[in-house]
RNA sequence: GCGCCCGUAGCUCAGCUGGAUAGAGCGGUUGCCUCCGAAGCAACAGGCCGGGAGUUCGAAUCUCUCCGGGCGCGCCA
């Protein structure tokens, strides 16, 4: 816990003593709020207004009671009434260099290993816009959790089997007439302007279109679907070359932000392992699925539907009415196939260490840095790490999926697993969609319905939408131009890096601006921007402040090195009274929050708050060094002190970019 | 029909475990570069916080209800 909670929590304690004491109440909840102005205090207290009915006295007269009883708190200086009746607490500033003090860094484990799950696109066709939110929300929140001390193990689930592959394979043998062999030369010479995925992106939809002309077409999709399930096949054969090729374009856009992955999951495996066997056993046993004997269900294996009420209560003097759950889910249908829902509690059953079974491991892909990507095989290397068994999962996985999300929570729960229920966690977002604007920009038939719509669902089986590379090409295009103008001396390469750090700053940022929950109607004229609250303002901020200390020819190491250093660096600016200057106590006091906001975005699953936080603090520093020309002050000592809150800012603000997997560019 | 999400400034969004004058960015108007580079700063204009009722000392925030928009709910995956 950061110092900044610590003390809050230590005041709440010393008030609560003292209500007992003094008035012997007690308050479920002791609120403590931020004031609205620095110079009334860092905390305050609105509890007065809640005690007045309770002590039939007047809210002002209670807190001035308070206040006069409160004596002295370890950390605090005073105490005082404001307002109508709210006690606000004013922190001892000598605390200052405490407060920025980031504890857990990560390599203090917690010990907790959990497991996140991201991007899962299906691999037949190039990542859009779409998929890029989940990305970076899963990959922030990755960084989040290690922050805080977890050992994260990153999964992305890959649908190797399902439809959106077979619709593919079928593209190639039946529009395109194209054999396994061909499929490979042409993987082999596909490359930019028009790698593979792009290819497939193209070729889904012409296989969606194809179907509509004619349903008949439909049967090819489940023959090829059926074919690609069994395997040993020409179809399966291409579904697997496919998926392999399509699987090392996303590793490499998504690399290209900066989205690494431990572990690759196939369903291939879940099906090859006989996963779903094992997860039958189990539910069998534990009742949670039973055998439908009638109604529409008839001759399935069901479940009781996640959030389902219970049957209206039976009327006086009837018997309880019988007949078939018509609102079950079906688990295996009557032909004994296994639905969706159930090969995925399979899957988590073997998250969380439950299934008695596990993968095969290869090696699949490594990274420039050296880092190893594995991924699941009937028949594995010996020599590989181990992925699952974890305590806590966290699922990111757009909205639309939040019922089969909670029956696989349900089909946990009901196995007795109920601790693991509690630690599932859907980390449910809203989709990116398209204004009508920018579809039209981009060459759509839009139509006249859709015209008057505020925003427009991507769809891949449309080929309707924004690819990730061509949006992250477009954002270094437009950002090289810019560090065109502006270094013109600087070798290309050097120009280029830049550039692309710039733009990979600015569509992270544009992912995690929006909380979860809004749907993202995107627009190029936003996304491409690099001024006011995007990630290149951030970056910009962190670019002075290192600007200040090479024209000093110092590093911000200079004026403190360690945490201890800080402390008694800053003891000499409180003696000095720097520290009194509210506009940047405030300042300190930001910089300080960082890990209680590491905390809330865990907590809350949340990580546009720390988006919000990054550009705040920024926006704070502007202002900073806006007011202080810090190289030509005269007073040296207030020098050093300037030069302090630069570092001080700089530290969390580069901690925080981290923490959003935005890289700061050496000049801008 | 049931479930989830959204409705706050012209536009895009924060604020929602109730608390002091409702914030930011963009766009508009107007200032500020003899570099710690303006990808910046400052100022102004702009709000029945979708409507209504309730709870409360206090509601953008909680409850109910209505309206508007989106997404789910299949022996598809």
């Amino acid at each position: 816990m950061s110092l900044y909670l610590e003390l809050q929590q230590k005041l709440i304690q010393h008030v609560r003593d003292l209500l007992q004491r003094q008035y012997d109440v007690e308050l479920p909840r002791i609120v403590v709020d931020q004031p609205p102005d620095i110079k009334l205090g860092e905390y305050a207290l609105p509890l007065s207004f809640e005690l007045a009915k309770k002590l039939r006295k007047a809210p002002k007269k209670i807190a001035e009671e308070i206040v006069a009883a409160m004596g002295t708190v370890p950390g605090f200086e005073r105490f005082e009434v404001a307002g109508a009746g709210y006690i606000n607490a004013r922190l001892d500033r000598r605390l200052a260099a405490g407060l920025l003090l980031t504890p857990k860094a990560a390599g203090q484990s917690t010990g907790k290993k959990v497991l996140v799950e991201h991007t899962s696109i299906n691999p037949n066709k190039a990542a859009h816009i779409g998929h890029l939110r989940n990305s970076v929300l899963g990959d922030t929140f990755v960084r989040l959790l290690r922050a805080s001390g977890a050992q994260v193990d990153i999964q992305n689930y890959i649908d190797n089997t399902g439809v959106q592959v077979a619709d593919v394979v079928v593209g190639f043998l039946h529009l395109e007439k194209k054999g396994k062999s061909e499929v490979e030369k042409l993987i082999a010479a596909s490359a930019p302007p028009r790698p593979f995925d792009y290819y497939c992106w193209d070729l889904y939809a012409r296989v969606s279109q194809w179907y509509e002309e004619d349903k008949e077409h439909l049967k090819l999709r489940l023959q090829t679907l059926h074919e690609i399930e069994q395997g040993g096949n020409e179809a399966a054969g291409i579904g697997r070359i496919v998926a392999v090729a399509i699987i090392r374009r996303h590793l490499e856009t998504m690399d290209r932000l900066g989205i690494q992955y431990d572990f690759l999951p196939q369903e291939s495996e879940i099906l090859h392992l006989h996963f779903w066997d094992l997860a039958f056993e189990q539910m069998k046993q534990k009742g949670v699925l039973y055998f439908e004997k009638e109604g529409k269900n008839k001759g399935c294996w069901v479940m009781k539907r996640a959030g389902s009420k219970p049957a209206a209560p039976p009327v006086e003097g009837e018997a309880a009415p019988e007949g078939p759950d018509e609102d079950a889910k079906v688990i295996v249908r009557s032909n004994d196939t296994v639905t969706y829902v159930g090969k995925d509690i399979a899957y988590h059953l073997w998250k969380f260490g439950l299934l008695g079974r596990d993968f095969g491991y290869q090696r699949f892909y490594q990274y420039a840095g050296g880092h190893q990507v594995w991924i699941s095989a009937a028949s594995g290397e010996a020599d590989h790490p181990h992925f699952g068994g974890v305590s806590a999962i966290y699922n990111v996985i757009d909205s639309r999926q939040s019922d089969p999300q909670n029956n696989v929570i349900e089909a946990i729960r009901g196995l007795g697993h109920t601790q693991q229920a509690e630690d599932y966690h859907h980390f449910s977002y809203e989709m990116v969609a398209l204004t009508p604007g920018c579809a039209i920009e981009l060459g759509y038939d839009v139509s006249e319905d859709d015209r008057n719509r505020a925003y427009i669902e991507v769809s891949g089986r449309k080929g309707f939408g924004v690819k990730a590379d061509d949006l992250l090409d477009s954002l270094i295009a437009a950002a090289l131009q810019e560090v065109e103008s502006r270094h013109p001396e600087l070798p290309e390469a050097e120009r280029r890096g830049i550039a692309t750090h710039i733009a990979i700053g600015a569509l992270r940022y544009f992912m995690l601006k929006f909380t979860k929950g809004s749907v993202i109607a995107f627009d190029f004229k936003e996304a491409l921007s690099f001024e006011g609250e995007t990630g290149p303002y951030a970056q910009y901020a962190v670019v002075r402040a290192t600007n200040i200390f090479r024209k000093a020819g110092l590093f911000p190491e200079d004026v403190f090195r360690s945490d201890a250093d800080l402390r008694s660096v800053s003891q000499g600016f409180l003696n000095q009274g720097f520290l009194s200057e509210d506009e940047i106590w405030e300042l300190w006091l930001k910089a300080g929050q960082l890990s209680s906001i590491v905390e809330q975005c865990i907590a809350t699953t949340e990580p546009a708050y720390a988006a919000k936080y990054a550009f705040q603090l920024a926006q704070q520093f502007n202002a900073f060094y806006h007011n202080h020309h810090i190289l030509t002050e005269p007073d040296e000592a207030r020098k050093q002190f300037l030069l302090a809150t630069t570092a001080v800012v700089r530290r969390s603000l580069v901690q925080c970019l981290e923490l959003m997997g935005i890289p700061v560019p050496a000049v801008m």
